[in-house]
RNA sequence: GGUGGAGUGGCCGAGAGGCGAGGCAACGGACUGCAAAUCCGUCUACACGGGUUCAAAUCCCGUCUCCACCUCCA
């Protein structure tokens, strides 16, 4: 079994094989701390915490980094407006993002570098840059260092353009660039104009760090001079990782081996953007869906494809994903499988037991819709193992379909969605009470269905509805979820 | 101008020369006191125009439409 991903750099399918045996790293482009994350910065990180269960799945021991720019001229711009200090919005950015990686249950990065923290490891790449002749400080005394794009005859080999095919940057301020491309890698400070927390000092003058810098920097910091996995937004190809990769191998570092870009989301048939305003962020779109039902509708498709966010599409994914779970949670009941009202103690299903289909999806390119087709098929069949209560198949189906689910991030009996799942009362004090009233309500009704009385069980299915409890009979008796 | 990607049934969404992914919705049936859930069945689609082939959604040529990047962007 052998797992192949389609490398952006080469365009073509390759079959993974890591530096180090055993061992995996993999940078990708965390976010710009300029505002709270949106779908489309969440589905990147789900997209890259499924890459990490895979590969964890594969018995490969994982390294994420993802980075956090902290400090750029967005932050900066937002600090001038919101008249607050740029590391307070930073931070404040920073700290919407983990509740959003925790409400969608991805697993926070191995580390998580901030841009800020990492100033004298840029400094030390530049400096390496401008001694080989790849970078030079401007000429008009602005402080500014740039990458001397035409030193390097390989830019434009991950976005395969060649420098004279590239639109002239319609940059009206050409400042001290040799060539319009060449990039900053060391903006000088604008004293007034940026608060004098916001420069730090180099040899070539009071600055702060150019975003492409920042990220070879700390990839090579963590992760090494050559690294597995470089990942991100399809809209960074062109030209940060452009950029990042060229000032890495211009310094003499191999950099990344593989580079994986995910699909934008789209609305309104236009890219989810900060800047054109068509934005839903993560935290008032979980107000209306359940966090891990948004996750089944950013799993499900591939991840290299455009996802077109509509509010019917992400209904009908969690339509979907509830059959799943139905099944999930009535086997887990019906074979004392600890349920999220007392949270599961057992490790997640042994590797073995997965289906092939599946894991022949997830092994060519993280096809995660097939993979989910091959879940529902057997979500299907134990279905009808169902029908005849407790039996060895059941169990098996069921630890299957957890343990695709768990490779997914999406097991509904995993304790990180017990708190927003919302079908089950947790197991404290007033989830007992609640457990005793319906139990004795359902009595009532028991006892009313006994001697036909059907309005009265009626009556009490009625109510219990009202009050966001939903009944359901079945060959084991009477269950109940919270739906509400 | 350059570089990539996409157009699939009522909807979402795979596949990539023959053998009907999967889900949602709808309809019919089974089960149920009624429901719910579940199961069984029905619904034969690939932007358009040509071509290649015994066979094309899949290959070739042309056309149209859309998206991303070349400027900050996951």
């Amino acid at each position: 079994m052998t797992l192949r991903l389609f490398n952006t750099a080469t365009h073509a399918l390759e079959e993974f094989v890591p530096l180090r045996p055993g061992r995996v790293g993999i940078y990708h482009c965390g976010l710009t701390v300029q505002g709270p994350p949106h779908i489309g910065h969440i589905r990147k990180e789900v997209v890259f915490d499924v890459v990490r269960r895979w590969l964890e799945h594969h018995g490969y021991e994982v390294t994420l980094i993802a980075n956090l720019t902290d400090i750029d001229d967005k932050v900066l711009a937002k600090s001038a407006e919101e008249r607050r200090p740029w590391w307070a919005i930073a931070y404040a950015n920073e700290l919407a993002l983990h509740s959003a990686y925790r409400a969608l249950g991805c697993r926070a990065p191995t580390y998580e570098p901030r841009a800020t923290g990492h100033i004298p490891e840029m400094l030390e790449l530049v400096t390496q840059l401008i001694a080989k002749g790849h970078a030079y400080v401007a000429p008009d005394g602005s402080g500014d260092v740039y990458f001397d794009v035409r030193s390097w005859p390989a830019y434009g080999e991950l976005s395969h353009q060649r420098v004279d095919d590239m639109e002239a940057a319609p940059d009206s301020n050409p400042r001290g660039k040799r060539d319009p491309r060449d990039f900053a890698l060391w903006k000088g400070f604008k004293k007034g104009a940026e608060p004098d927390s916001a420069a730090w000092p180099a040899p070539w003058g009071l600055g702060r760090p150019g975003w492409h810098l920042e990220c070879s920097a700390m990839a090579g910091k963590y992760l090494g001079d050559e690294f597995d996995i470089h990942g991100g937004g399809l809209d960074l190809r062109f030209p940060h990782h452009e950029n990042e990769l060229a000032q890495s191998r211009a310094a003499g570092r191999p950099f990344a081996r593989y580079w994986m870009h995910n699909g934008m989301v789209n609305l309104g048939g236009e890219k989810m953007s900060k800047s054109v305003g068509n934005f839903l962020t993560v935290s008032e779109v979980v107000k209306r869906v359940r966090p891990i039902d948004l996750r089944y509708y950013l799993v499900a498709p591939h991840y290299r494809s455009t996802v077109d966010y509509s509010e019917e599409a992400l209904a009908e994914a969690a339509t979907a994903f509830q059959r799943i779970e139905g099944f999930v949670t009535r086997a887990a009941e019906v074979s004392g499988t600890p349920t999220a009202r007392e949270p599961a103690t057992e490790a997640a299903a042994p590797a073995g037991v997965l289906c092939a289909d599946f894991s022949a999806a997830m092994d060519d390119d993280l096809g995660t819709p097939a993979a989910v087709g091959a879940l529902h098929e057997v979500v299907k069949e134990g279905n009808k193992l169902l029908a005849d209560g407790d039996s060895p198949a059941l169990r098996g189906s069921l630890a299957a379909v957890r343990g695709m689910l768990a490779v997914l991030g999406l097991d509904p009996l995993d304790p990180v969605w017990a708190a927003t799942t919302g079908r089950r009362v947790a197991g404290s004090a007033s989830g007992q009470m609640v457990e005793a009233l319906v139990r004795e309500l359902l009595d009532q009704r028991a006892e009313a269905r006994e001697r036909r009385d059907f309005a009265a069980a009626d009556r009490i299915r009625d109510r219990l509805r009202a009050a966001g409890l939903e009944v359901e009979d079945t060959p084991s008796g009477p269950r109940w979820t919270v739906v509400s």
